[in-house]
Parts: structure tokens; C-alpha cells; sequence
DNA sequence: CATGAATGAGCATTCATTCAT
DNA sequence: AATGAATGAATGCTCATTCAT
């Protein structure tokens, strides 16, 4: 019996914060972080105001949640491609899986396209070790890519951690903007586009 | 004389509006611009602040100048490009002159990133006309490039418009990633970075 | 138990409201709304200026609320002279009713004088309803004089909106008059002086 | 030639003033002082804001003068009444006259309503005297009436002074009320109105 | 677990006033 | 006699945070 009473316990405590990422997902996306307040994501959630700082603490604290739980999602995503023997089917499993992540959590996109070149911000240790981590993945894929390549002797090489960031840029404001201004925009055309790029080790 | 007293008019006139440009731009670009507050633009200007209500009426449309003032540099250095009779290297001079424009203009870059895919953003159709205005310049040198390229029949077509998308999105980074994480990186390896994409056009 | 913390919240939760509502009253009587700021009405009521906005939400809210709290008790005033069977009696106990309330709530008074007649007032429509509704019974009264009085051919018909009016105007300004510069006038001078009005109908 | 410039000067110095004042006449009127600032009567008057200062010192001393003007204008209106050799009709007169006056004024009337019993105001001194002596002069003829009329042992006697601010009341009120409410509504039948309260007297 | 009344520091904005020209 | 750029104190309001219940 107090098992069945722990374990509703436990759900409803997992609701308010759920329910709180969701609103918090939602309304960050659409006009960003700080113009969105604390009162807004309680209600929105179906809460008090209170219950947020119950559960998060702060409200820089409830964002770095939603950054580290959006990451952990975005990363799972790219460990599939990353297992694929072959590296050019490869990245581009990972840039579809980041397309689609992006379009379900746009406000994890939004966050971290606003957040990640200020130098000044709030979460910007995590931020960082995202973007070095994800950049790294692509170098290694590409590395990979260029080593089974025809050795081009004309490529007097173009360097590997510049391509990775123009990729991981490409994907982000590609993933973003086909949600913002063109929904019509497939995931495959976009994921096309962006492996250009890998043309020239080719 | 009287012309001696205009020109010192002007200046002054001039003056109070360009430092807090110039304020504006520094602080704004590291900490975003809801985290900087009009007194703090005023004192970092030197003036009062009430100077930057004579002057600009509100915080909002002091950006608003921000950017189209910023807009109109873009362009002017866009343009250049525009004109080579070589789309290719006109492309690549696009690319290294909004590197450089990023590099010196380095909140009207942030602004654009953090700004330009919220839905809500204050700004949000000046943004979406610079966004759409880039974009379509870049496409119609896309364009011109795939039409000088060998008819290669195995590319079944490329979304130009996507391809775009990704070349002003991976330049956009690259110039915002390379001040604040990479100093060293030369703007040359960035442009070829970014070239790559088009190597599937060529 | 439970009784007495809901009570005990109850009265919490009434009493910043209130502790507000008198502090307006005396700030905004003595020298008009626009002279008294939320501060000093906060800092006079002994709760914090975000008191004042958690519970009214707007500066302007608070006085409307003021308004319309006042309203509420100067007509259950004068609904006792509407239920006297004698009209004369009933109007001379609907003045005297008024000249207390007004000496009672002088901020409502002041309130009123000052914005009635402005046309451009935020509270213009509530006061617009206040001021007709007054006349109205005013008028109705005055209806029940004339039916009831000698029927005198001489008076070819005084206008009774514009008696009311007049009834309306000279006992809103005596009531405040008697307050501010001859604080040792009688209640019943005044009304003596008003109910002079009546004269002609009898 | 000089005495050209000078007339010019004059008429120049004195159109500034005569703009300013009607521009405030026309401002105040609708939204009162305080909700009107010094930069919109300039613009409303055609002149720099610099030339309010130049030509009245501040917003207080304009308002100031504002409202010695009007009671001149008023003084010389009553004065007419108070020639007339029977003190009915020249209280009629006196009435009628503050009617018409207040209907050219209308910001007078509205800075008289809202300042006079403001205890803290700015011009309270001055609006004091103004209060003072219109209502000597009302209650100057109503003893005239009282003394002229049937010696009526009934009337124990009414307060003259209560009775005289009755009547300015009434009249300041009607003549603000139909301007603003009923501009329908005729002065005569104001008048009329009005002068029910000396019914008592004759 | 959850609530919501209360807080107060911080913010954008207004505006009467000054003063060099 | 007039201008208008500049000022800064004051104001209404927001919002993350606290805490008693």
C-alpha cells in the first residue's frame, strides 16, 4: 500500500516538473528566456508559482535542467550515427537526427542559437562543453569520411574543425528555420544541404 | 564663422547618438540585449539617460537603429561581391566581407542570432527582411555559379534556396563562433570552410 | 482549528488591501491621484509597492477600485431618503446623507470633483455612470415634490434635469467646501442651503 | 523705423504668450495639468519648449497667470451684475455671465473644479482669494434680495454665506457639466435653475 | 508537496528644467 | 526672443525570490 502511495507520490511530484519543462519548452521557444517570466511558465503549467521553486530552485536552474535534459535526447540521437560503419551514411543520420530533435524541442534550439555565443552567459561552462562535444562528433566523422575518401591531392586540406562548425552552424540554423520559416522544408532536403559540405573530402 | 558654430552643432548633435552606438554595440553584444540596461548604456556613453530618450524614444527602437544601421554596412560590403564577374570568387568575397563585418560589428551579430528565430521578437519583420534580402543574394549567386558549372547530370538538384539557407546560417556561426571561441582562426579558412558547399554546384 | 488559520489568512488577505484602501483615501483627498505616487501610497499603507501591484494590479486600478467602493456606499446611503414616504423629507435625508459620506470618504470626493468633468479621464465611463445615476434619482425626487406641492401655474416648469443638476453640483461642492475651508458648518445649514432649490416647486 | 521693430517685437513676444496660453486653455481643459507636459503645449502652440520657459519661468507660473487671467475676465463679467440697480436681476446677470464665461474657458473652469479644494495645491492661495471674493459677492446680493424682498417672518434665516457658496457651487458645477454633458442645454435655463435657490429670499 | 501573498531591487520611461548658442 | 539638446530625479511597473501555512 505505501508503495502504491510512494509511487502515485512520485508521479505527481514527476508531473508538476514535466509539466513545467513542457510549458517551459513552449513559451522560451517563441520569445525567448528572458522575456518569458516565472508566473507565466506556472501558469501556463497548471501550478503555482511556488511549485517551481520547489522543484527547480530558481529559474536559471529550471533552464539549465532543460538544457541538460535536451542535450542528453540530442546526444542519444547522435550515437546512432556514430555506430553506422559507414561514415558518410553516418553524419548524415546524425544531421537528420539533429533536424528532427530541433523540431521537437524548439525551445532547446532557441536557447542554445541565443545563449551559446554570449560570452556572458548564465550557463554558458554547459553551453560550451556542448558545442566543443557535438563539433568533436562531427570532426571524428568527418576524419573518418576524409580517411576512406580517394586521397585528393588537390585538397591541400581544408581544416577539419572549421568544416565541423560550419556543419554544426548549418544544421542549427537550418533545423531552426525550416521550423520558423519554411515548415514545408523536408528533413531530407536540409540534410542534403548541409552534407555540401563533406563534398570536397569526397 | 556661423559655419564653425553648425559644424560644432552637429558634432555635438551627432555625438551623443553615436557614442551610444557604439556603447550599445559592446554591451549588447556580450550579455544580449535584455540583460543591459539603459543606464548602463547611458553611463558606459558617457551621457545621461535621458540623452538616449532625446535621442532614440525607447530602448526598442535605439536597437531598432542598431540594426538597421548595421543592415545597411552588411549590404554595402554584400555588394561588392555582387559585382565580380566570377560568381565563385564574388560568392567567396561575400562570405570573408561578412566575416569581417561580424568581427566588427559584433552585437548587431549576436542581436541577429538571438533575435532572428523568435517569432515574437520585437524586431522580427526587419529581421525577416534582412534574413530573406541575404539569403536571396546568396541564391542568386548560387545560381550563376551552378549555371557556369559543368551540367554535372548525377546532381539531381540541390535546393538552391536550402543550400542558401545553410550557407548564410553556417557563415553566420562561423563568423559569431570564431570571435568568441577561436580568435586565431583565420578568416580565410572560414570562407573555404563554408565553400565547400558549393563544391557539389562546381 | 482549521477555522482559525483561515480566518487568521482571511484577515491577512483583506488587510493589505485595506491598510491600502484607507492610506488612498488620505493621500489622494489632500492633494489629487496624480500628486501621489504608488510609493508613498505603500509606504503610508506600511506594505511594500509590490503589495500595492500584486493586489490592484495598476495605480489606476487601485482608484478605480476606490471609485467604485465609494460608489457602493454613497447610494446605500441614499437609497434611506428614496424610501421616505415624504419627498421633501427624503431629498433633505439623501443630502444630509451625502454631506456625510462626502466628510466621511474625502478622497472619494476629491476623486470625483477633479475627474467628473475631465474629459479624457481614465475612470470617465464609471464616473459618467455615477454621475447620471445620482442626477437621475435626484430628479426623480424632485418629480415627487412638484406632484405633491400646490399646483402653482405660475411656474411655467423649472427643467428638473437641470434642477437635479444644480442639486447635484451645490451639495458636492458645499460637502467639500464645508470640509476644507469651514470645517464648522453644520450638516444642517447645508442642506437647509440646497434644499433652497426646492422652493419654487412647493 | 525702430518703433516698426519694436511694435513687431511686441506683437511677436506677446503671439508666443497668446499661443502658449490658448494651447494650455485647450489641453488643460480636457485632461487636466497634470496629465499635460510642457514639451506638448509648445508643440500645440507652435513654439519651442524653450520659449515656454523664456516667457513664464516655469509650468507652475504659467498655469499661474493661466488662472489670474481668467478671474480678470471673470471680475469685469460680474461686475456688470453688481451695477444693476434691482439685485435679482443683477444676480441673474451675474449667473449668466459666469455661465458664458465658463463655457470660453473651459480650462479655467476645469483647473477651478479640480484645484480649489485640493489642500495642497500649488495655487491654493490664489484660488482661495478667488473663492473668497466670488462668493462675498454673491452673498453681497442675496442680501440686497433678502432686504429688498416681503419681510417673511417664516424664514428663521438661512446661512447667507452656506446659501452664496450653494450658489457657486451650483453654478460652477452646471456650467462645467453642460459644456462637457448637455451642450444642449441653454444658459437661461441654468439660470433659471439656479436662481431657485433664492426663492426662499423674495 | 504545494500554495500564493508579500517583497524589494531593478527597469524603462517621463518630464520639468537648464543652458549654450 | 527663441531654440533644442541634455539632464537626472522621480514614477509606474515587473519579476525572481521568499516564506508562513
Amino acid at each position: 500500500m505505501s508503495e502504491t502511495v510512494n509511487r502515485r507520490v512520485r508521479v505527481r511530484a514527476t508531473d508538476s516538473k514535466h509539466r513545467l519543462f513542457t510549458a517551459s519548452m513552449e513559451l522560451i521557444g517563441a520569445r525567448g528566456h528572458h522575456a518569458v517570466s516565472v508566473d507565466e511558465i506556472a501558469k501556463a503549467a497548471g501550478v503555482s508559482k511556488g511549485t517551481v521553486y520547489y522543484n527547480f530552485g530558481s529559474k536559471s536552474e529550471l533552464i539549465a535542467e532543460l538544457l541538460s535534459y535536451g542535450v542528453a535526447i540530442l546526444f542519444e540521437r547522435l550515437e546512432e550515427g556514430v555506430q553506422d560503419p559507414d561514415p558518410t551514411r553516418g553524419l548524415e543520420s546524425m544531421i537528420s537526427g539533429s533536424l528532427e530533435f530541433l523540431a521537437e524541442y524548439p525551445s532547446f534550439a532557441q536557447l542554445w542559437i541565443s545563449e551559446q555565443w554570449q560570452t556572458e552567459s548564465e550557463w554558458a561552462a554547459s553551453l560550451e562543453r556542448m558545442r566543443h562535444e557535438v563539433i568533436a562528433l562531427v570532426q571524428r566523422m568527418l576524419a573518418r569520411i576524409a580517411a576512406s575518401g580517394t586521397p585528393a591531392p588537390t585538397q591541400p586540406g581544408i581544416d577539419l574543425d572549421t568544416l565541423a562548425t560550419a556543419i554544426f552552424g548549418a544544421s542549427l540554423i537550418l533545423g531552426r528555420d525550416r521550423l520558423v520559416f519554411h515548415p514545408e522544408r523536408s528533413v531530407e532536403s536540409c540534410v542534403q544541404a548541409v552534407m555540401a559540405f563533406t563534398a570536397p573530402l569526397r
